[in-house]
DNA sequence: AATTATTATAATGTATACAAAGTACAAGTT
DNA sequence: AACTTGTACTTTGTATACATTATAATAATT
């Protein structure tokens, strides 16, 4: 009874978190663009509350990196410059490969099920060839090996700068051409994980990093034209 | 003319910024204490503001993770668990590591000259024994390996990780005894990012975090009794 | 015609007002 | 004595108001 009241109290959202999430979600796709302006009254009415919790959200996403604040006239999307998209990368890369790392000296046995039904699931997520199934498995695979890291910082710093990616990497999973080697190197990490085989696995984590990097940033370059 | 200008633009600050620096201090001096609530008109009396730039300031501190939230309940200055602070030195190890990495393939002739310059300000502000000093100069030697790996994203992480533990390394930096070591390890570290030695400095650092660690965690042992 | 003044408009920065929820404590009930 | 119930008070959440600064458009001047 208590616990039914207390899992009901999670629904509560205040204004300025689900502000935050319409924001973020609007950078992340691309509805909101690099440059464009932020103003608070616009938002407001556009959202249908005050400038208050506006203000509030734009404060959580100027921490984040996707606002930049120019002092009295206001936030607007950052931009993501090509330096700026090679230091997440790069960080990226480094902290993903230490998650793979430390999964292998932590994973327990039930994640290690976990982990291979992930594997199979994105093997036949690929072959739907629906792109959205396709990346929410394969979020699904990481997510799991993060969770095997057992650092919730490292969590959230992780999927803090995946987040900065996401634009493009999304579009990475819907090239036909990768599918195959997506899947290669997927086995070739979970093979690895699970025999706590540290170098074999960052190594794996690594390629599939540089890879999915090398996606991305053709992908830029395409839109750049 | 317009340059002046320009420079004193940057005098200003919106209050949200003065409040957050101000709380962020507080938090990190433990002035104000883990589990401490942060009421709005209380802070907002004693700073001489209204509660918009403290309610905004707090949205920032929630995001970096030094007060969390209770809904309808108001912020808290965010207990620090082992746990926590084994998450947060964990990941910053392998940051900082990858940092020494990135100096030793970016590191200039210039930023040479300023570590060498850096290394030795640090041995004379050890021997002045004052542990402000000798805090500064740790902190510049460190400041200008994260310049030299040449990543704006990298060095923000890393500093905000820092700051997080910031209320236990100023006390590691007091103690004498591990003076000649903590000259020691900067020295291994200077060498071996000089030569663009990755291996044997990826090792100085991993060391010298490691042993900033094992203080950490003395003084937080001796402050539980 | 180009450039500077002027002025109206709109946006941010800050303070305040008001409603809803949470807290604590006293009074009443079992 | 333990447990509700009620009530005053505090605090947050949200909206709004006001002041200051930026923006843009028009008028005035060279």
């Amino acid at each position: 009874m208590k616990d039914m009241l207390q899992e009901n109290m999670d629904e509560y959202l205040p204004l300025r978190d689900v502000v935050f999430k319409t924001l973020r979600q609007g950078i992340l796709t691309g509805e909101l663009k690099p440059g464009e302006r932020l103003m608070e009254i616009h938002l407001a009415n556009r959202l249908g509350v005050s400038r208050t919790p506006i203000r509030e959200a734009i404060r959580k996403l100027e921490l984040e990196g996707l606002v930049i604040m120019i002092p009295r006239r206001g936030a607007e999307v950052a931009q993501i410059t090509e330096k700026n998209l090679q230091d997440v990368l790069e960080v990226r890369r480094a902290l993903d490969v230490f998650a793979a790392k430390l999964a292998c000296q932590r994973m327990t046995e039930e994640q290690k099920k976990e982990l291979k039904e992930a594997a199979d699931a994105f093997e036949k997520a690929i072959e739907t060839k629906d792109a959205t199934v396709s990346a929410r498995a394969d979020v699904r695979f990481h997510d799991i090996i993060l969770e095997a890291a057992g650092n919730d910082r490292l969590t959230q710093l992780v999927n803090n700068l995946a987040e900065q990616v996401y634009r493009y990497r999304f579009e990475s999973v819907k090239d036909e051409r990768s599918h195959s080697r997506l899947i290669e190197e997927h086995r070739r990490i979970y093979d690895s994980i699970v025999k706590r085989d540290e170098k074999a696995a960052e190594e794996a984590v690594g390629t599939h990093v540089d890879n999915q990097e090398k996606a991305i940033k053709d992908q830029l370059r395409a839109m750049k034209q």
